[in-house]
DNA sequence: ATGAAAGCGCTAACAT
DNA sequence: ATGTTAGCGCTTTCAT
């Protein structure tokens, strides 16, 4: 295999355009000190010649390396890969990611990484010594390993820290989870529900307690009760079984409930059946996620959408900002909002339509 | 921003071991001409310093990249994720790509590419002049886009094309569409089928008619007869519909339906049970793609799983090895499965089980 | 406002 | 079998 040579450098522009090499660099990265017409000239020379930086070699003189690197769970995703079932937040995260990179003239670059081994530090050690990242976006349960972030704010390299809220270095990015509970309990109460049940997510994630705690001021605000209508998860299916069953089972039971996530809320849709609860006239269902498979079931849920695209878009942009600007204050929240299907409806015996 | 440099280079190895750099690269390329001694040496002080070599200077020293390019088609690509429909290609891509890549110490980069615009080559040639991959992985319809694999063959990068038998340069791969036409038609004369309709796929993607060819040899081989049996579509839903009424309505129709096409087989479901056809009890349906959606329909799908992940796999490890050997001779073809679900049986009336 | 020189971390080519 | 030298393409100093 030849020696591979880039086929338009620096050289072959500022020779063409008959100025230093330094100019060239100058025009392409956008900086000062440089005149108009002399601009122009250069920016012609690039048009014509077809010329585009390597960035290996930018990365090389101490410059950026236009590498934004997003770090997801190892096994979480392969397993969700091999699954099939449509779990496809790596897929929105390339939407947001890709493309707002693109629009800067980054490119993002997925690893997969190990959170609960012993080696991760050496693991994300190699990734940024080979890569030289501009910039690392962590998704859970990255975002919350402390040998994750300690390492990255060591090294000085901008991450952003996606789906948490609490506070340290670099900064976070949540899709409003308290907003969302609130919003999809908001839903049901407009449709007259008054008992509405609420299936949470783990302990173990900040994000449960959040939306739990949207869901509990929305009812609180319509003054309706919660009592015995909290029953948690661990986002799978049969916990989601578990959950509506026990919901189900009680004496005064819900007509709504909230599933905080899609398998959750299939679960919820197999009790209901079961029980002989036809959806929605019987039981309102509402699943956080809206992953494609909510779309397919009968019928196809009314959902939360988390803004993942959205979200990894605008961790993008603050990481390529960071450069020049302060990290920005506080937690960031990216709104969604609920996408209505026909899992929900007004309850039964009240009256109007 | 301060200037990041590398923590850890070559020559804090080369100090610490007592040697030149060039031992070091030597044992880091695996190279020969080192005393077993001496690896030895140098790969402890590389474990002990944590050494890890900067992607960006091995390719400005005219060594690799370590970066395998995969194009998609940008529209087809965004449309897939924005729709969130289940389509899982980029997935299963990854799932193969970036683990093999990993095996081998490289990465592997997603890059977005309109097959139609004229300005194409230009943006391949930036990405590759940016990047200067060591391989570049061209999914349909890129693989059979002369402007594509022309300007790859001249600039003398490695490149695979997905899912084409063309001649040409690079290597093709294609995902044994003919052996999967018969497998599907297989399995349904095995269940005692005897006129199977088949959905076949637009005439201008040449794995259409390959999968055909399977089909009419297995049909053939069981000496059933073919005629008015096969219908085309463009792949996506609406033909669907319109090529499963014309099989359905026809004098003699079939007691199974072939779809080339996951969004085609959803389309046969829909007029079956429009006409009152109960699947699989009155009708048989195989799939292709197996995509997460046939999961979720009632009844679950029969599918041929098209081995998306180990054809891309084996596509990065050839694209490595290019280095080396010379280009595989003809075709490669990687066979996928049927998965059996819930949509073929017994043909009604025909004794057995 | 522009240019010249030095060097980033690594490997190819050429010694020894 | 090992070391030395030159240079990849670019940006950072530091001149002018």
């Amino acid at each position: 295999m030849a020696r591979r040579r880039q086929s338009v450098t620096i050289k072959h522009v500022a020779a063409d355009a008959g100025v230093s090499l330094q100019t060239v660099s100058r025009v392409i990265n956008n900086e000062p000190n440089v005149r108009p017409a002399m601009k122009e000239r250069v920016q012609a020379s690039i048009d014509k010649l077809g010329y585009v930086p390597s960035i290996a070699a930018q990365r090389m003189s101490g410059s950026r390396s236009y590498l934004i690197l997003a770090l997801n769970d190892r096994d979480a995703t392969i397993s969700d890969w091999r699954a099939r079932e449509g779990r496809d937040w790596v897929d929105q995260m390339l939407l947001g990611g890709m493309l707002t990179c693109a629009e800067h003239g980054y490119r993002m670059l997925i690893e997969l990484v190990d959170t609960h081994s012993d080696h991760v530090e050496r693991e994300l050690s190699a990734a940024i010594a080979a890569l030289q990242p501009d910039g690392v976006i962590l998704t859970p349960p990255h975002s919350e390993n402390p040998l994750i972030t300690g390492l990255l704010a060591e090294r000085g390299i901008p991450f952003a820290r996606i789906g948490t809220t609490e506070e340290g270095p670099g900064f976070a990015i949540t899709m409003g989870d308290r907003f969302h509970g609130a919003l999809a309990t908001d839903h049901l109460i407009e449709l007259g529900h008054e008992r509405i049940g609420f299936i949470a997510g783990p302990i173990d994630f900040s994000l449960s307690d959040r939306r739990i705690a949207g869901w509990r001021q929305a009812m609180e605000n319509a003054e309706l009760p919660c009592e015995d209508l909290c029953e948690r998860g661990d986002f799978g299916f049969d916990s989601g079984i578990v959950a509506a069953t026990a919901l189900l089972e009680s004496d005064d039971p819900p007509t709504a409930i909230i599933a905080s996530s899609d398998q959750m809320a299939l679960a919820t849709l197999e009790v209901a059946r079961k029980r002989g609860l036809k959806v929605p006239q019987d039981l309102s269902l509402v699943s956080f996620d809206n992953s494609p498979i909510v779309r397919f079931t009968q019928p196809p849920l009314t959902a939360v959408d988390q803004p993942i695209s959205a979200t990894i878009s605008r961790a993008v942009e603050l990481l390529i900002e960071a450069r020049k600007k302060a990290k920005p204050a506080g937690v960031i929240s990216v709104h969604g909002e609920l996408v209505v299907r026909g899992s929900t409806a007004r309850v039964p015996g009240n009256g109007a339509n």
